[in-house]
DNA sequence: TTGTAGGCGTTATCAC
DNA sequence: GTGATAACGCCTACAA
């Protein structure tokens, strides 16, 4: 492989020189710059990224950071590369499956320079910790964070949950059950603030509730429990679509007719509520992505692109 | 930070036993080996990868490359990154989206030395192009490929086929219609094979078939078909669980009874086929993730671990 | 406009 | 067992 001096010896100039006109940096003589890109060409050089790297303190990677990738996820990490890649960056991978130590091997990555940025998807270590890492480079989550020094995209769950119940309400249903996720999450507070607010405001006093619902099988469970009930509930609203697929499935497979006997509210619109035609709450999450992007393009390289506006929408299909 | 001369120096000794240290070569006296450790450890230190790899020629990343991820190439993604990373590898990740050039540049990131191997999931460029880099570094491929150069973890689609097809024979069914692909790949021909010999078999002659029928969409497109035949065929073998996924839940519309009225055959065994109840035919994407990483660790490191066994095998579920 | 020299942080080859 | 010393390939003051 050619390197930087071998390409100025047979230019006949320094290594200086052709340095200057692979960056385009300082001054370089109009001929001399086609002679060394004419040789450069010949020989097929390009420059070694690790001595380039060394020198530099950077490498053109960003990291994505994540305990294992779900539809959502993936579809952040595909818009994320890509606008990544746009810009000249490359993107590394870490999957910490729940092992906090993997996820700080990731953050040690950018204190030993390895990659220029973190996006974290799903933290495993208290924000505290993670917090130390920013200052080798740009930590962006999709989590909610409020913070100075590790930035976040994070849409309030807040507004897109209201919007779920305000269609259901619509729809002239009144006794709505909330299948939330982990209590602790900041995200379900949210969804139970918007509720508690959406009770008051059409004077509803129905609270019937769950936590811990995530998975396609915990949605399947719920259907059962519909039919064992008295006093039946008129719809579901979910955390995810998968839930909401488990549960629309498994009630298809007893007969009920969905949405007569009950609704079911998706959330995130992913392809299985595409093929499912559930109603579901749609975000950007192709413009979170592209956000991430604009604010470590911004840290890394002192520009000052502003960031997409975000906001929720319904997607009415056919299970409300 | 902390560089291997300030150990060094703090140690009293030289760069050379610090490095002989971290690399664990080379004869150190047991105690000032101490006396480092506990002096990296004290300073926090780790080495500079960037440093290392410029000295060394590696980065410790493995490149994955495709245009695109879907459910099974996630999954592909997610085993082999964890072999990856339990053996200290990291990986980068190269969409390509449909851009030869994206892909030409994943594979110059070997010729600069940025990364050490490449696991290409699906091409753009021929072949022979590719094969050019091979000789910078280990090249393993998911498709079908019979090279020296180039490593395969490619299954043969003709046995899960007849797999699908000695199911639905089981099952009594006569008629089947085959979903086909892009009739210019080599699976297609695999199947086309498959069923060709399956129809020598049982002496069947019926042979109904259809090619670019790749997608969700596709799948339901079948469903309205189907309607519109007199003469009914009782079975459908398709590519893949989306396709088989649409047109069942098309034919659930249209109010059809399956698998009384038809039945249906996925392929991948992926989330939607175990949510839909679709019988399938299941491959071991895990393993041959596993394997592709196994082929790359041997030729990087000299080593010589055999490769798991690979089988299809039929996951029975409802819509046969 | 160009060249020289020094350094980025390691590893590897020798001597000692 | 240990320590100089020379790479690895590039960038960047500073000098010319």
């Amino acid at each position: 492989m050619a390197n930087i001096k071998d390409i100025a010896r047979l230019a006949g100039v320094s290594a200086s020189t052709v340095s200057r006109v692979i960056n385009q940096s300082g001054y370089v003589n109009e001929k001399t710059r086609i002679t060394i890109e004419k040789i450069m060409k010949q020989l097929d050089y390009v420059p070694n990224r690790n001595a380039v790297s060394l020198k530099t303190g950077r490498t053109g990677f960003l990291g994505i950071v994540a305990p294992y990738f779900n539809d959502s996820m993936n579809l952040l990490l595909s818009h994320f590369t890509m606008a990544a890649q746009k810009e000249g960056y490359n993107i590394s991978l870490f999957m910490t499956l729940n092992d906090k130590n993997k996820e700080i091997q990731a953050f040690e990555m950018l204190r030993r320079k390895q990659i220029d940025a973190v996006l974290l998807l799903i933290r495993l270590n208290e924000w505290s910790v993670l917090e130390q890492y920013a200052k080798y480079g740009p930590v962006v989550t999709w989590q909610r964070l409020d913070s100075d020094i590790i930035h976040s995209v994070y849409m309030n769950q807040y507004d897109g949950y209201t919007l779920a119940l305000e269609h259901l309400y619509k729809k002239g249903r009144r006794k709505i059950v909330n299948l939330y996720g982990n209590l602790e999450s900041l995200n379900t507070r949210s969804r139970m603030k918007a509720y508690e607010d959406f009770c008051k405001k059409y004077n509803i006093h129905y609270n019937e509730n769950f936590h811990g619902i995530a998975s396609v099988k915990n949605g399947e469970n719920m259907a059962q429990w519909w039919l064992k009930q008295k006093e039946k509930p008129d719809a579901f609203a979910t955390l995810s679509d998968s839930v909401a697929a488990g549960l629309f499935t498994k009630a298809q497979e007893y007969g009920l007719d969905i949405p007569r006997d009950f609704s079911v509210m998706g959330f995130d619109d992913i392809e299985i509520s595409r093929l499912l035609k559930l109603t579901t709450i749609h975000y950007p999450i192709d413009l979170q992505a592209k956000n991430a992007f604009i604010i470590i393009d911004n840290i890394l390289n002192n520009k000052n692109t502003p960031s997409f506006p975000l906001s929720f929408h319904l997607v009415e299909r056919k299970s409300t």
